[in-house]
DNA sequence: GATGAATGAGTTTTCATTCAT
DNA sequence: CATGAATGAAAACTCATTCAT
């Protein structure tokens, strides 16, 4: 029964490696990077915290370094996939098949995924700036398969005409510009635990028809 | 005769006062801090840059912390009220007195301060997520100073039925969140030296009117 | 078999916890803050003295400060204890229950207190004038463990007409302001090994008659 | 009008040389060093309080070292011969020439020397353990002046039968380790302003009869 | 698998001192 | 005479990492 966490799932599908002891490093790293940053936690933090010696972490991962790559990689590695997955999910059984309908599912379910690991989202935003590593990681996911993926559903929709008429790749540029800009405020500068629904309709209705009110439309 | 770089303008306006080692202080403090963030950059590695002794760096500014906050904090003071006051200017002798103008300046405006002090924005933005001090440094400045003069923007364009029917200060916030995103992803994220006119006119047509082609505008 | 060296007692006792190298650093540390003093003494001395490394000093340790407590605290914490222990030990079974063989008792059981502990006496003396937490774990100890016990001393025989009219608590004044004197112009001002046994005669002489003599004496 | 605050005398008596500036520099150092120790106080912290800049203190002495002995010595070289004439004075036109008359003036003028020279009193006694220097100016001031004046006093006072029949030097060591106690730990350790009267006569009578009562006298 | 002990190489910060003006 | 500017050297303290048990 997996759940939307993905650290419970990793934890869970790794129980019968990780002690006891293991998983409550993850746990306590997850939530001191993301509280503290990186490089303002050190391991002799995360081993009180834990109640692990620091030995225990460094046996186990080698490096600090390591130790946050492997709490990030797996979140990258299933942060778009999973996206993916939805994204085709909801295509086939989705009562919705506009570009709205769409728009709403795509923000809603990333709200929720995130709300549901929120503490590995800080951390990853707050990483992704310092460390090239991190980029390249998720930079090919992104390309390879977020970006194709949902660039079908655009080109879907702009063949039904309900796209502005700008290339595909300029109109990804500007819808991810934003959900990038709406969720790092919301979740990493002003560290909401959510977003409310209100603000998601907000958000559906700028991404689609802007600010703008055409003077034809008075 | 003043330019648009704040921190040309800062250490001409203090020339009398600052030497020409405690400018290279300055100077290669924000060019590592950009670079390398503000943890992962020790006042060694600085006074070495900057071909000064570590003492004098704290002699000046007693500690690394206030460095940081001295570079920083001009530079929140400087960008909102030239924003402001720059807003004022655009609206008193500005050709183009619609809402599409109003942007159009304002991005462009902004996209040319940040460009002109790239480093500096990249330190706020990489910093503002750690530390609690800026964040209270810049908020009151948004709050205050910024966000009113556009709000009366906002208001007026709205009056003339020009923007969406919601409420101005949400009107405010999606705003603000797309351009964070716009600004924060190209000079921070990507790093890059500036942007597009391409980029910055699909931009403005984004805010203005979204992606969504109504079916009533084929 | 204990010794009347708290020092060798404490690391004895410790024995089962501290390793080699922890208690070279005590004793180390001791030598040298007996000898030039707590803040002339650095911890990178105390280290290549002792042969460790700094970082092992503070892993244990946290704080030079607490070092000092660690060192002096435990002595102070014996030193009253052990005297009033004694002077009831001597109570029970001396052979000599004048106010003089109480004096003599007290003065040598101090003197060679002192002697087998001399390094850390004079830390104790040379720090106490400056730290107030000093002072303030020195001061409770006197005042609850061995005052009470001297002034019922000084009250059995000022029953017995062996003591000035003067009342108890400015003659424990006077006694220990004596004492204190003596015992740290011999040992610290002086750094004398230890005090010999004339000097021991003319202070209980000087304690018992002072430097007078009366008329009807001679 | 000399006045019995050395202090005052030796900046008045240099006015000619000293400038303000530097009677501050003095002035706070005493301070400072009194209140937190030589090694405690910092030449910048000197400079701040006293208002002048770090190198105006370096250019009058040298070194901070050399500060601590001009604020000192002068001190002990007059602390002793001062102490000296005064006993002549004493001893030419006193009314009460007995031994208890003697300690009288001797305690009382020397409580009110230090009550009026408290500070610099302070710095000489913490300082006077760590630093050889000092001990190697203050021994022989002590040996060659106070000592023998003393002395003859007490040899005096002996052939008239009224002192304990106890070689003098004896005698005297007694006397001063008493009074080195007395003055030490009102003045310095527990930082007291000056002593009253009822205990400078608990001393006189400490240091004449001491805390016994023989039998015979009851 | 887990840890207590230990550390080399830094980190920030302090300090007494120098010197040109 | 006075000082602003600058610093080499060292201070206290931190940190990621290793290793024997």
């Amino acid at each position: 029964m997996p759940t939307n966490n993905l650290f419970n799932d990793i934890l869970r599908s790794q129980s019968g490696k990780r002690t006891v002891k293991q998983q409550r490093i993850v746990e306590t790293a997850v939530q001191l990077f993301a509280e503290k940053g990186y490089s303002n936690t050190s391991t002799a933090e995360i081993a009180k915290a834990a109640e692990v010696s620091e030995a225990s972490i460094f046996k186990q991962y080698g490096t600090k370094d390591n130790l946050l790559l492997n709490l990030i990689i797996p979140y990258i590695k299933d942060f778009f996939p999973l996206m993916a997955n939805d994204l085709v999910l909801q295509a086939t059984n989705n009562g919705d098949p506009t570009f709205e309908g769409f728009l709403r599912f795509l923000i809603r379910n990333r709200v929720q995924f995130i709300t549901d690991n929120r503490e590995i989202f800080q951390v990853l935003i707050k990483e992704i700036i310092y460390k090239e590593e991190l980029k390249k990681e998720l930079f090919p996911y992104f390309v390879e398969i977020v970006a194709p993926r949902v660039t079908k559903y655009l080109e879907s929709f702009k063949e039904r005409g309900e796209l502005v008429d700008l290339p595909v790749d300029r109109i990804l540029k500007m819808l991810f510009t934003f959900l990038g800009g709406f969720f790092a405020s919301r979740f990493v500068l002003w560290n909401m635990e959510s977003i409310s629904d209100e603000e998601v309709e907000d958000a559906i209705r700028f991404i689609m028809n802007g600010l703008y009110q055409s003077t034809s439309d008075r």
